[in-house]
RNA sequence: GUGGGAGUAGCUCAGUUGGUGGAGCGCCGGGUUGUGGCCCCGGCGGUCGCGGGUUCAAGUCCCGUCUCCCACCCCA
């Protein structure tokens, strides 16, 4: 094969893309109904904007962004994630001067530049609904309670486990605390937590190393170290999600990877994945407006994993439709041109066999493509001026002597 | 970036100690000269991922490389 597909990224053709389309399209209807307007955001940005949003020293900007100059000597990267854009967009735009609070959402493709694996593509699609100017917990119930049924719509089965991390009140507190803890056990962390215990140490507390989980046993939990805000916001949060009827897990470990997140984080987890088990992701991120030069404003969203979600959802069968048109003759091809031309007109779905073959051979054609009807027309429907309709799930066929009736016959 | 497994027809996969590449499904056609699904028969379809090496001879052995899968890592 002299051309393919680069590494990571992949085609989706019928009938993937029809799942695709499935899993898009609830997701817009649960969120619309939650009063979420689309966004339509740009697939590449200035890299600093990333560098800025995500954090210069997570892996998404070290090593995972594609990074290029254009032909204008722009530092460009293709958007590793969407909330980026989304706070950018909105501060640009003067969205915050205008609006009381705003509720947007996305769907599209974001480039990681990883090591490709089932569920963890280099182009890779999300779909992301963000809340600005609201900072109560019960607009964090409700997102989370949303993200739950758009999965649950789709059929995913995922557990939701919620955490607090704090503010910049609260987190260096407990940043200091559990430093102090982890300095004693440093001989024994595994290498990569030795290196975050210096860049990043709350990431140790989701290691996956035996050695590392049984640190982590005895460490302090973020939980008991949130200033009062957090606690209240953390609390109230937990109220409201069981208010909705939302079951959760708690998980003091649980971190996300992005610098930006504030107070709640949570996410959704399919235990049918393998490695790459999160599903849909999210947090609040109050501070990341105020940093690419907004107003102060409290925020919060969610990205769902529209690839890792159609692992999971089932393929739906397709239902029997339309007309299919079957000739022979040139006359009779015309008339069946004629009439697939009306049918579609009158908002039908139709389609001619253009191959001109036996009529076993386009019957088949109306078969494999799950036409509901064969409207068949030969010599002698051409001779005695008539149509004949066969419905193929039945294999019933009968005369129809006019476009008229054929029209009200469907 | 690290470690392991795998690449043979459109798809799923057989292929013996190296000796002229197969099956099922799908597709096209025929059996039924005007009718789909089930059955029977036939046909199309392959640079054996790519490149190099060993050999009289390589899908098979060796080296390199690319891609996919799994795990680490990371994350949605």
């Amino acid at each position: 094969m002299e051309y393919k597909a680069v590494r990571g990224v992949e085609d989706l053709i019928p009938p993937e893309s029809l799942k695709f389309e499935k899993v898009v399209s609830t997701f817009k209807e649960v969120v619309e109904r939650g009063g979420f307007k689309e966004v339509i955001l740009p697939i590449f940005e200035e890299a600093r904007l990333f560098t800025r949003s995500v954090g210069e020293a997570t892996d998404i900007v070290q090593k995972e962004m594609y990074v290029f100059e254009d032909r204008g000597g722009r530092v460009i990267a293709l958007r590793p994630e969407g909330t980026a854009s989304a706070v950018r967009a909105y501060v640009e735009r003067g969205v915050y001067a205008r609006e009381p609070f705003t509720k947007w959402f996305y769907v599209g493709p974001m480039f990681r530049f990883e090591r490709p694996q089932a569920g963890r593509k280099r182009q890779f699609f999300q779909a992301g609904a963000e809340v600005f100017g609201l900072s109560s917990p019960g607009i964090d119930a409700e997102v989370i309670k949303l993200a739950q049924d758009v999965l649950r719509r789709l059929k995913v089965e995922a557990t939701l486990e919620v955490n607090s991390i704090g503010c910049k009140e609260c987190r260096p507190e407990y940043r200091k605390a559990l430093l102090v803890y982890l300095e004693k056990k440093l001989e024994l962390l595994c290498k990569d937590c030795k290196e975050r215990f210096s860049r990043n140490p709350l990431r140790v507390l989701d290691c996956k190393v035996e050695g590392c989980r049984e640190v982590v046993k005895g460490a302090p939990k973020i939980t008991d170290y949130l200033c009062r805000e957090c606690r209240e916001h953390y609390e109230k949060l937990k109220e409201y999600l069981k208010l909705l009827k939302v079951e959760f897990k708690e998980n003091p470990l649980l971190v996300r990877g992005l610098d930006y997140y504030t107070k709640t984080v949570f996410e959704f987890k399919s235990d049918k994945l393998g490695a790459q088990s999160t599903v849909l992701a999210g947090g609040r991120y109050d501070y990341l407006v105020e940093e690419l030069g907004g107003p102060k404003t409290p925020a919060l969203g969610f990205a769902m994993g529209i690839d890792r979600v159609m692992l999971l959802v089932e393929e739906e069968r397709e239902e029997r439709e339309g007309v299919f048109v079957i000739t022979r003759g040139e006359e009779a091809y015309r008339k069946g041109m004629e009439v697939v031309n009306l049918l579609r007109e009158k908002g039908l779905k139709s389609e001619i066999d253009h191959r001109q073959g036996s009529f076993k051979a386009q019957m088949k054609a109306a078969d494999r493509l799950l036409y509901r009807f064969a409207l068949i027309i030969g010599e002698e429907e051409l001779q005695n001026g008539f149509f004949s309709l066969k419905e193929l799930s039945t294999g019933k066929q009968e005369k129809i002597e006019s476009l008229k009736e054929l029209l009200a016959r469907l």
